[in-house]
DNA sequence: TAAGACGAACCGACCAGACGGTCGACTTAC
DNA sequence: GTAAGTCGACCGTCTGGTCGGTTCGTCTTA
């Protein structure tokens, strides 16, 4: 029975890393020439495996753009986690700002789609992603709302700081990627949230 | 002659008036369902008009989206030009953070288009949009590193935070538009980018 | 002012092709 | 033996775009 669950354990890991490989594929395919133009004999293509055997892996085209989707999302969070309750939300902020970036650089293609098809989720898979988001937005915020508590921050419209500090970090999606192997994340997040941080901090004012 | 020339201009406002008319319906539906998942006969439907009536005005579905694109870029380096010369930096960057805001109230249908489907424009059409963006892109650079040279701005990356500022303002496109009915354009763009001015102007510092 | 010409506006019906997805069967590998 | 992995061939549907033709208002001409 423990072989048994081993077996199955076992032949799952490799099913998930084929999966993972898959996606990786796919998502190089959806950079280059965009979600929709992208077909499934494409797809199927570009991964080197026969049309049906893409869907023995995938229940359908939207379920690999939701797996790009949750891939996305679960690193942002989880690059929440990582950093520590520090109590100076500026470095929490630029932490964010790095993982984002970082993101792009890495996994252009998910976030691509994580930005531009969002949309283009169906059902379910679109309440699950929503949940994240919102999530996400929350938890930022509530950074912001810290600081401002905390003494920290100047006076301001949480919901809206968030919204624009987001949107700073966000829009990079769109020229970031050929500009990352000259300059890592942490450079270009200094450099563009530096004004945006020196407005929002009191402590020199 | 002349009242040839007066009657054929006449007819050719109407017809342009009507490509406007189709233009606001057709954004209304991108706008409900994407531009993708439109199809030319729902968007003959939403007009009001048969399919091979809706190719008498635009030769294909791209055109429109080219239409649309044109659009938002002409608004926007037309607002750009509206605002003189006014040699506060901070000024100008505020009066383009409103008038992205505004077309994005107005038309939320055209700025998506634009925003998400960029990329879809096929050949010419790309070019031309591309040309105007880069444009676009360059003047408000220069309004930054006018601001620098003036000694209005911090010694700051000019591309950089051209590119940041951008991206606070077009990633409302996200998020503004259900808000637009209760706060207006220049409310949200004193919201938003107030950090940012605080910590991009040197004359407190 | 009536007859005709003409082009803009309009559309029902059609088409070729592409797409997402499925079926049934073969091949490994344990 | 059996279950996962693989795929060639296939299908129904939908899409962008076209064709051939009608209506209608206005200009020309006699």
């Amino acid at each position: 029975m423990a072989r048994q669950a081993a077996k199955k354990r076992q032949t799952t890991e490799a099913h998930d890393e084929k999966r993972n490989d898959i996606l990786r594929h796919c998502a190089a395919l959806f950079d280059r020439v965009g979600y929709h133009k992208a077909s499934m004999q494409m797809l199927a293509d570009e991964v080197g495996l026969g049309k049906p055997t893409l869907y023995h892996y995938f229940p359908s085209k939207n379920a690999i753009l939701f797996a790009m989707h949750d891939a996305h999302m679960s690193a942002l969070l989880a690059g929440l986690d990582g950093e520590g309750d520090s109590d100076e939300p500026l470095d929490r902020l630029r932490a964010a700002c790095i993982d984002i970036l970082r993101q792009i650089a890495e996994h252009p293609g998910y976030v691509r789609a994580f930005m531009d098809h969002y949309e283009d989720l169906e059902g379910e898979m679109r309440d699950h992603i929503r949940t994240q988001r919102n999530a996400y937005l929350q938890r930022m915020r509530g950074i912001i709302e810290q600081g401002i508590a905390n003494g920290h921050f100047r006076q301001c419209d949480p919901g809206l700081t968030t919204l624009g500090f987001l949107g700073m970090c966000n829009w990079a999606y769109k020229w970031y990627p050929p500009l990352a192997k000259r300059r890592p994340p942490e450079d270009v997040a200094d450099a563009i949230c530096q004004p945006f941080f020196e407005g929002l901090s009191l402590k020199n004012g």
